[in-house]
DNA sequence: AATGAATGAGTGTTCATTCAT
DNA sequence: AATGAATGAACACTCATTCAT
């Protein structure tokens, strides 16, 4: 048999550059999922944006559930530290949380619950734990130094926690290009925000 | 069959009987698209649900997109309608809005922008349109309270519309479990919450 | 944009025969797994077989286990009355007996345990039970028989079931092509392995 | 590399001291084969048995139908050994006939049949009519013992060697667990086994 | 001697969509 | 008004195989 159309065999190909390909498909995938959300987020997808192939994919992590796990925990490491260098600053509280919600609503994303909400059914109990306890790092990292801030009265006593929640759930907006559409309305935005959270809506 | 051109005329359809089976559809559709988003709604999960074949649904709704904007345009549609009874009340600003947090916060659902983003590509500009526009609607029922509350002095100067977004962004904190997670937890956040929109964090 | 190639939508296709699908398919499954055995047989392979696609396939059969079952039981169904109309009818025992050996012996097919064995991972309980009873009832069949013929001297009493294996044991030589390779042989090997059964190896 | 050409040489080879690696991909891979079948054996799942990676089996054999020949001769070989022991022993025949049984029934495995038919498309020409060579070799070993006791007026005359494919036939009774299901059934299931067809199932 | 990285081809499964009745 | 039958496209996942080191 002469077959003209030189069909590629399985296997390594020949010249092909190693570098580090497993921390391209390990942003690749985080950016994804925080763009799209789980169940929009193809294998293939990812590995065509990184120039690999979906087997390649699966050779550094096992199935669509780790790849999710370790992307989303790799997103709320940097989140985590990228704001603790913030808040742990000096200068006045207010404006650590400005800048905290500047970097914060740099990058639209999807809502984290509804992300998780979505993802659940394929997760194990074990990876919602893991990724629960990466993010609840984070708004924990936010109540001790909203608690911190009660005890110096910078803050009106009450549930830190919950503070918290309030806060990152605001910046939320975000994502709603009614509001927030281009780099300046983005910054009012954030300013507006945080002086609401500070001062609340009515006349003081 | 409900194509995108048909505009509902306002008011009780007279005579349809049967049209009991669309309406059934509706509903579960609406429940299903607020509860998992638009990816993991399946058609077959809709019509089944109602008792009846996937081919019926498509009797009625042309396709997934068809069916979803009208999904939500219901959702939003009865939203309004329920904030607006809510609203324009009676009573101070503060306890209406008390009110209204309670009634959004009674059902967890997924992210608004979230399940758009997720939907977007599926939905043709015009569909796109109309959901936003009844989604703007209901902010702006908010926003125009607020404004008038601007003008009676009730509320601090500044952008109502955002006031508006900052309010429904916060009252998302009822999808978090670590935060919301019974009916007395609920109320208590409810009322945690109008009261930090309402005075802010800072003492007074 | 201009496609030239008509691209062909999803949906049924206008004009396509309707009859008997499912028993096309299902003939064709039972055909090819005892034929190939679970694993090498694809569901796209049967769906191309039966001139439909593999969604066709799932239509009717749910999944690959399902399918499998029903094949399987299908097959084992149709030995169950073949034989039975064959035993219970009239004549020496021998001579029914050898009959029921040319049946059994007219195709090849893989082995019944090593089948099962390979499926059984894919297989629910109940459906490894349920295929598991179909095949008792055929060696029941035999060894009901086999009782009889005790009850009656016409055999060493013994284990009538152990009896009903080792007769459906001997049979399977019907696989092997050094021993069976045309009709000639298959009829002769038949009679020699029945002889042997009745009778022994050893000189009476 | 154990490559297609490449004739083993008899004898154990003297220097060779890693190669302990290569028999133990052979020892693994032969238990797997017989064990799972063709198509369930992985190369990977064969590997990681061993403590090394696919790469290394590859290293030792080409492909999955090299390293299937190679296990599959090399339990062969093993058997044909064990077998010439026991059948070319003192005593009577039935007694060491019962002995091979005893020591065949040891271990379930799949069909033989059933494996070749499978891995049947991925052999070359070749590999299959050398795995079919060390098959007959046993069964020759058989009838040969047969033919010897025709000829000493032991056994009925008549085709010894189909005289040992059902007696091989029958032993594979050992896999059907309604039967064997402890080491006690299975002893005294191989000697009824054995009676039956030394004394076959009609009264002498 | 042994391995890590990468691939093409397939497999089971789901789903929105279409058409004839 | 409603359904049953059928489809194409995509997706998660597996596996034998290849190549450079």
């Amino acid at each position: 048999m002469v077959d003209e159309q030189e069909k590629r065999k399985p296997g390594r190909p020949k010249g092909s550059s190693t570098a580090q390909t497993m921390e391209k498909i390990l942003f690749t995938a985080s950016y994804q999922f925080m763009e799209l959300g789980f169940e929009k987020v193809s294998l293939d997808g990812v590995a065509k944006a990184c120039g690999v192939t979906k087997a390649s994919v699966y050779y550094y992590f096992n199935n669509k559930a780790i790849l999710f796990t370790e992307a989303i925990l790799f997103v709320l490491n940097m989140a985590y530290k990228s704001t603790r260098k913030i808040i742990t600053g000096s200068g006045e509280l207010k404006d650590r949380l400005l800048i905290v919600a500047e970097r914060y609503m740099a990058n639209a994303h999807v809502d984290f619950e509804t992300m998780m909400r979505e993802a659940a059914s394929g997760l194990s109990e074990e990876q919602t734990l893991t990724i629960r306890a990466g993010e609840s790092r984070l708004h924990e990292l936010l109540a001790d130094t909203f608690q911190e801030a009660m005890d110096k009265k910078e803050l009106v006593p009450g549930n830190p926690l919950l503070l918290a929640h309030a806060y990152t759930a605001m910046l939320s907006i975000r994502n709603r290009k009614q509001v927030v559409n281009d780099e300046a309305s983005l910054k009012q935005t954030a300013r507006e925000l945080v002086e609401l959270f500070w001062h609340g809506a009515a006349p003081h």
